[in-house]
DNA sequence: GCAAAATCTGCGGGTTCCCGCAGGACAGAC
DNA sequence: GTCTGTCCTGCGGGAACCCGCAGATTTTGC
């Protein structure tokens, strides 16, 4: 069993290393990339099935390089590492495991212990591992009225990116007029229309604070806009 | 001579400890904190004067702690340690150092020996060393045409808050026009007009493009939108 | 001190956005 | 069947936005 480490952190590399070599004894190589498109040469030169990969790197992020990864070997094990449980991450993780596929999600804050548990239940019992956090993040998400639909999540990525409601309603074949009413939605479900102190009205332009709240509540971030903007130029959309 | 390590990943800290008692034999104690708040206490409560601190943590960010704390005692020496060179946090970094004061700016993925030789430059020598590569940026970002100068830069952050242009406007005591105006430089200086593929127009919501683009330029990310937030929120501004 | 350049400002228009209202399509409950 | 709930859609209006134009003010360079 070889094992692939995806880290672009010398010392998190480091300690990755010796951890999978104390967890796994009877595992064979140990090979290392520092970054996402690395990991997925690596991967595939070294037929490698068990991977364990960080979010948020440099080159290209954990999500991307996994989502490649498995589109060619769907069975390959990945545990994500991470230091955050960003609904962002979260939700891009579910969205490209493949069915049936074994992956696991812990937090680097985890300690030593929890990671080489998560290491053998994913990499020999075939188990998948959902860190806690993650996993209550993934259940109000999921949930209930105060998580985004996947039909909302994606308009709200699409007005992330800037684009029109004209634009919107094309890419996902609406009409103008439901399109703004998803929006109106998700204004209320993000809590857009609080007025700051006194009963300001008028201040926020709802569209961009949108964006704004959706970015400190973690439910977008940085690199699920940079998916999403080379989805974007991939396929315009119509 | 004592020293304090405020950053939140443990690797990191015991990295860093080792690092500080290698790089200054003389020193005394070598305190720790996991956060920016607690950062701020040992600070206050050690009286220390020479700080290591990592930007983008959870609890407070290195931009904020560092602050406060130089509010408090102006001839603090900090050492500026971070994983990424985004101009918006050099601009953090630049927006808060106060006039003469010691600091230093080094990226992680840099040497041992260029921690080692930056801890004693500004502990010891107290002569301020910026990477090189956050040099660059620094340059890039001050210098001419393409960067931003102080009021376009606010008037982004301000956008990327959710502001209306009336809002920004009485803020910063100007005329609406005068917004727009400037936000018609941001645009053209983050090249919102560029059409994907075939000359498809009113494609993008110039406002809403114009955060994403910086974002994905990484002028703005998420912790200097949070910062803002939290100015706003205590000087709603008139 | 003066001219050139850069900024600030008001006006006016075309466009997009936000959203209330109302009608239609389709589901499930009684 | 009817009733209720949810979603999609068009219409219309008020507000905000983008921006060209032109005059006023300030800054800069020499």
């Amino acid at each position: 069993m070889n094992v692939l480490i995806v880290e672009d952190d010398a010392l998190h590399r480091a300690f990755l290393n010796e951890a999978v070599r104390a967890a796994l004894p009877e595992c064979g190589q140990v090979i290392e990339a520092e970054n996402g498109v690395k990991g997925e040469v690596q991967a595939r030169m070294a037929q490698v099935e068990h991977i364990v990969m960080d979010l948020q790197m440099n080159e290209r992020n954990g999500i991307e390089a996994a989502r490649t990864i498995w589109r060619e070997r769907p069975d390959t094990k990945i545990l994500f590492w991470s230091n955050y449980s960003d609904e962002a991450y979260v939700r891009g993780v579910s969205r490209i495991v493949p069915e049936g596929a074994t992956y696991g999600y812990v937090l680097k804050s985890a300690s030593e212990e929890r990671l080489k548990l998560a290491l053998r239940s994913v990499f020999v019992e075939a188990q998948c591992v959902i860190d806690r956090e993650v996993r209550g993040i993934q259940q109000k998400s999921l949930g209930n009225s105060l998580g985004f639909n996947d039909v909302e999540y994606e308009i709200l990525v699409d007005v992330a990116l800037g684009l029109t409601d004209k634009a919107i309603a094309q890419r996902k074949h609406l009409s103008l007029r439901s399109v703004q009413n998803r929006l109106q939605q998700l204004y209320e479900k993000l809590d857009v229309y609080e007025t700051p102190g006194q009963g300001r009205e008028g201040w926020f332009n709802l569209r961009t604070r949108a964006v704004a709240v959706a970015l400190s509540r973690k439910v977008l971030n940085a690199s699920a806009i940079e998916r999403a903007e080379r989805d974007l130029r991939q396929s315009p959309g119509l």
